[in-house]
DNA sequence: CAGATATATTTAATTTACGATATATATGAT
DNA sequence: ATCATATATATCGTAAATTAAATATATCTG
């Protein structure tokens, strides 16, 4: 999968819910959907379905282990998305929805082990 | 103007005209409305509308010069923002769609002159 | 002032995105 | 087979984006 629809990157960037999950996951590198849901604060079947939508752009890939399946920024992205990807977490990380996000994901009891990348 | 919205700024490169005058621009420092219409054989209306929401993001700025006005990558993006347009630009200089692009606005006949920088 | 050119705005029709809620599927355990 | 948990999908109402076409504004020139 070499190519990228590059409008579907940004569009995929595009709303609040899917941003936080990218930059959460470009900080962490490997999430599941009840991570995501807990540091967001949003109901499942919303961060669910942006999920979808953010792999459907190939922006993200998921991995099944179990009954969690672990979302991180598909690693099979061309150069220049990953960097557009690292630069919006760079600059945004300090940002109080973005930094609350990370610290309600630290501070969550019972966060499921057996990823991949730290 | 310190601050953008962060999804403002992919939401505006989300759509194919606007991403194309965006990359434009960040190749060629600064083009009136008239270039952009002719690079990217658009009709007048569609690309004087996607440059206001462009403006409205804060992605550009503008410039009038008696009949004309110059747009540009607005400087005083913040600096990760810059880095993502910069990122895209090299990203997606030699795909058809934007090479086309450049060719014709290169090949355009009475470009008006008066930019400020090249 | 009239005319020409560059650009902007408005309108209406269509499509698409969104959030909320309900429901379904999949996996593992008993 | 049943239950519990994690995740996914479907539906619906509404808001927002997009396009095309018509029209308006602004600036320069004579």
């Amino acid at each position: 999968m070499p190519d990228i629809v590059a409008e579907s990157l940004f569009g995929a960037l595009s709303n609040l819910i899917r941003l936080r999950c990218v930059v959460l996951l470009q900080q962490e590198g490997e999430l599941c959907v009840c991570e995501l849901t807990h540091a967001l604060e949003a109901a499942q079947p919303a961060v669910s379905r942006h999920l979808a939508l953010l792999r459907e752009a190939g922006v993200v890939s998921d991995r099944r282990e179990g009954l969690w399946i672990h979302y991180r920024v598909n690693p099979e992205l061309p150069n220049w998305a990953r960097a557009v990807i690292r630069d919006a977490a760079k600059g945004l990380a300090d940002r109080s929805t973005f930094n609350r996000d990370r610290k309600r994901l630290h501070s969550m009891p019972d966060r499921p082990r057996g990823r991949l990348c730290a």
